[in-house]
DNA sequence: GTCTATAAATTGATAGAC
DNA sequence: GTCTATCAATTTATAGAC
């Protein structure tokens, strides 16, 4: 298990993001993390934001692949919603720290990689609404709104970045995700 | 409707911090957004992170007084529930770019401030807390986790501020509460 | 690829005149 | 209470030796 010199700059990077935030993060404190000069960090990444779009990208693409392997799983409305929403609220249940850069950085993004990321989020969107939308074809569920209710289903995991830490112990990671995937079928259970 | 200086200097803040963030806003932003010298910021705050307090502050103030409001409408408790969430997420849709603030920016706060305002979230949480254990008291709510569900319901409107704008017009800020506020009965309702 | 040293720009905040 | 001018510190990023 040999790490590379640019998986410590991530990691470092993920640690300095997550506590503080992209601007008030400096290449200084990345640097010192990953036990590098502050030079050092120029040598493997052009500027501070494209070491973050490096992050942004590999949570993203993570995310991505998460829910579109879970919605493959089952084809039963309620276990593939169940299913879904247990496994991303998971993910961010036990990656918070890179959950919050995930969801809360976007506008730290240059326009271009504001652009490349925006597809990722709206994917990830697409697969919670068509879950919805296939349920409600074969009349499982009772959805008014397809949009609206597959963002406040992503919502829930979303909001655990904000607070949710799993070293804090009193809610395990499987306990919320259990919690949350259990609301999500209530929320849209016919009948 | 005079304006004064405090008030133009607390309505740039607010547009400064909700679109950049606390890190990346200078208080030179916030100076000529209120068309003042630089210098002049401090003739009215000690310094960026007491103007940014008093954004803080106010807003929670605002969110505690509604949802308290909220919860004293009525005593049944589907009815009291909805309005509840609705009124939540009612204000988060109409004030998006406070909430952002109230919401995103906690850590920007020095540690005595941070615990100010530490109350004050828990009060809110509070608030929605007693009106599920009442709801299951009388046997209206079915509710595993008190804590945890309140957090999810409260969840639905703290993630507006992250991508909803009143100004985008897909959805009016009423829509969207309503579609939280019934989710939500759906979410603990009992049978 | 790593370092030390430093350039160039920006930042929060202050001094002092009006 | 507002301004102009400026300080002192910090920041991103680069130069050049090893």
């Amino acid at each position: 298990m040999t790490t590379t010199a640019r998986e410590r700059l991530m990691s470092a990077a993920v640690d300095a993001f997550a506590e503080k935030g992209f601007a008030a993060t400096t290449t200084r404190d990345i640097a010192s993390r990953a036990g590098m000069s502050p030079a050092a960090v120029y040598v493997h990444h052009d500027s501070k934001e494209s070491l973050f779009f490096q992050v942004s990208l590999s949570g993203h693409r993570e995310t991505l692949e998460l829910v579109e392997k879970s919605a493959a799983r089952t084809d039963e409305p309620v276990e593939r919603l169940r299913g879904l929403i247990y496994d991303f609220s998971l993910w961010h249940a036990r990656n918070s720290r890179v959950g919050r850069i995930v969801q809360y950085e976007f506008n730290a993004l240059t326009p271009e990689h504001r652009t490349e990321i925006g597809d990722y989020r709206r994917r990830i969107e697409r697969v919670v609404r068509d879950v919805l939308a296939d349920g409600v074809a074969v009349g499982a569920f009772d959805v008014d709104d397809l949009g609206g209710t597959a963002r406040a289903l992503l919502s829930l995991g979303v909001d655990l970045v904000r607070w949710y830490s799993p070293e804090a112990g009193s809610r395990t990671p499987e306990a919320m995700a259990t919690l949350h995937a259990s609301l999500a079928v209530r929320m849209v259970h016919k009948g």
